[in-house]
Parts: C-alpha cells; structure tokens; sequence
DNA sequence: ACATGTGAACTGCTTCACAGCG
DNA sequence: CGCTGTGAAGCAGTTCACATGT
C-alpha cells in the first residue's frame, strides 16, 4: 500500500468522531464540505484523504453515515480489540487507566506496571498493578499489542528496549524523552511540556 | 517576522533538552550533527531550525553549549515565568497539577477549576481549586496567560469561548474534541485517544 | 581542515479545478 | 444539477551541496 502520511491519520481520526455524533443524530448522509467545516479543514482535503482508500460516496449526494463510518473503523483498524499495558502506575498512569474514551473504542488495558512494592498488587482504576520485574515473561503470556510509556524520561528509553525486545510493536510515549526504536516499530508521543513551549513561543514571537 | 512551522518549533524543544544534559555533563560545545544525532533529525535540519533566528555557531568548531540555550531560551520565550489555569480537577487536572516539568521550565500553574462543590476548596496536589463561577472575575484579576482544558469534551467548546472571551490567547487542550477559536488565539490540543487510533493503524495497514 | 549557514533542488502534502457520475 | 474523485498545480518543509569563516 501506497505510505499514507502522518496527518491524514490524524485527520481520519477526526472524521470519524464526527460521524459518530452523526449517527447518533440519525443524520443518514454527510458532505466533504461538512465534515470539513467541522474539522477545521477543506472539502478537497477530505475527499483527497478518503481517496487514499477507495470511493466511499455518491456523487451529487455525499457520503452514508453509517457506511463510511464502517469503512473509518476499518480502516483505522478498530474493528477488533487492542490490548493494552501501561508501564508507571504514578499521576498520569491512574489517569489513562481510568480515561473511559479508551476501552470506548477498543483499547482494553490489561494491566499496569509499576517497580514501588506499596503500588504492586493493588488495583489502580479498575487495572491489576504488576511487579516491572514480572514484564517481558507477562508480555510474553498476554501478547499486549499496545504499551504506554508513563514513566520518568530517564529510564523511558531502557523500557522502551525492554517491551519492543518482548515483542511489542506499538508504543505511546509520555516521558519527556526523544526515544528511539527499530523502524518495525511504532512510536507516537505525547508531549506536554513541549506543548506548553509551542504556547509559550506562539506568545512570544506573535507581531 | 517570517512564520516558522510547528515542526521547527517541536525540534527546537528536543535541542533544548539535550543541551540542558549536555550542560550537566560540563560539554562546552556541540555539533549540529550531534543534535541531530540525539534527536532523530539530520545535521542539516538542525542548521536551518536555527537559521531562522539568526547565527550562534562557529565554523568549524559547532556551537558553545551555555550559548544556544541561552539562545534557545529566548526564542521560545522560556525567559519568563508563564501564568497557566488548569480547568478540569479531574484525574487529568490533578496528574498535570503534580508535574514538575511544568514548574521547572517557568510554568506557575495558579490554580485549578471545577464544577463540583465536592471539589471546589480543597487543594489538588498543591494547587487551589476554584468555582468555574469564578473563572471570568478571575481571569480578569489574575490575568493568566495559558488556560489548559481538562475537561469532557461536550463543555469543551463552551469553556474555551469562556476563557478566550476573558482575554486568553493560548490553550492546551486535552479533550477529545476539535476546537475552534479566533485566529489571535493558539490552541494547542494532546488527544491520547487519537494517538491510539494512529497506532492502531500503524498495527493495521504495515506489509 | 572542519563545521556552519544558506540558496537551490527536491519531496511530499495541500489546494485547485474540473471531469465524471448519480 | 450537485458533489465526489482525482490529475495537475502550488506551496511548504526537508535535504543537498557548497561557499564561507575560523
């Protein structure tokens, strides 16, 4: 398949809450022109970015509701479960465990990982906390697809090598850290300090 | 001033944190392949970032470590202390109320809002929670300069006309949802839920 | 000799504009 | 006629390659 970029991903995303809001509104058809307006984009971009995977509407009508939000899950690959781990039961890992737009979409976590022995054991949000040490033989066991880095940056990058040697192929990094992996894996980060400077500069240096 | 894409802006980030290592460890100078090195990028691209604010390398040596990240500093207005509000005392609210990447690079977080009474009064990880009632009468007094949205979706919108009607012109949004606002007001947004759906595709469509 | 700074070439994403089809 | 689907054009960001300064 042709390499379809970054933002359109991003953008498909987007496509697809809206059409969930429109199914639940009963509206049966959309245009490239709404979804655009919503979306803070053009119709072109739209209708370019759905080209990328075949011909979804009807001309002079627009697109179905519910088939082109079928064909977004599809696409996006939400049409099964993905197991999920979240490596650092602190702050921000009790808040993913509980962020109910996650298992909403399919993203089912099935534990968390912490090394403090007070957090080991309990649950935390509903998610069973596992001992760090047991990592690479439960990997191993429960076969996560997904794993969320919500740890300090210093050992983000040793546990980063850790779960893609276990085998996992897809990462979401909160650290603070550039972390680097081999090309068959993916990496996506969430970087909240370097957002507040994206802030802090567009204040700056706006004329 | 020429505009400077979002991407540069990100990178420059990423050098900030080297060079702040690199101070540590007492490294006098540095190379843009170095940089590039450490942050995934090229050489190359790390001459043009800084090129666009003008000249802090010596030829044939590269560039004196406390020199750039006085530099970069400045650029991305890193100078100064930043007023932030986090609106939200949810699990988001209090993970990013405790974390201390926020104070360290100037960002005074001076207090939260939410809507329950519950809530309302008591500290959240150091930080006042306050009646959302309050927000206009408090944005007036206190004039913060960054309001951070972390809050459902459905109020989204509504919270983010109520803060830039107040006077802010910088928001970092954790909802899951598309915001609009005026074209004098930056909108940053971090929505971990996309990111999964990037991942998921990633998992999905690789040969 | 070495590494920066930068115009030029290139790549790839976005926008345009219109043919195609319901 | 209206709106999609899509080549072509336009534009922005990245990479190249070399002149320049130390």
């Amino acid at each position: 398949m042709k390499r379809i970029a970054d933002s359109t991903v991003r953008r498909l995303s987007i496509y697809l809450r809206f059409l969930e809001e429109f199914e639940e509104r009963g509206l049966a058809t959309v245009s490239s022109e709404e979804l655009a307006r919503r979306g803070g984009t053009t119709s072109a971009q739209v209708r370019k970015d759905l080209s990328f995977f075949g011909s979804f509407g009807k001309r002079g009508l627009g697109y179905s509701v519910p088939e082109l939000l079928t064909a977004l899950r599809e696409i996006l690959g939400l049409g099964r479960e993905w197991r999920v781990i979240i490596v650092g039961a602190g702050k921000i890992g009790a808040a993913l465990a509980q962020y109910r737009g996650f298992r909403q979409r399919g993203f089912q976590i099935i534990a968390a990982y912490d090394t403090n022995p007070e957090k080991v054991g309990r649950p935390l949000e509903g998610v069973q906390v596992r001992d760090m040490a047991q990592l690479e033989t439960d990997i191993a066991r429960d076969r996560p697809d997904i794993a969320v880095l919500a740890i300090p940056s210093d050992n983000a990058q040793a546990v980063l090598d850790r779960v893609v040697k276990a085998g996992i192929k897809a990462v979401l990094n909160f650290a603070p850290a550039q972390l680097h992996a081999p090309a068959d894996v993916t990496v996506k980060a969430v970087n909240m300090a370097m957002e507040l400077e994206g802030l802090s500069f567009a204040l700056t240096n706006r004329e």
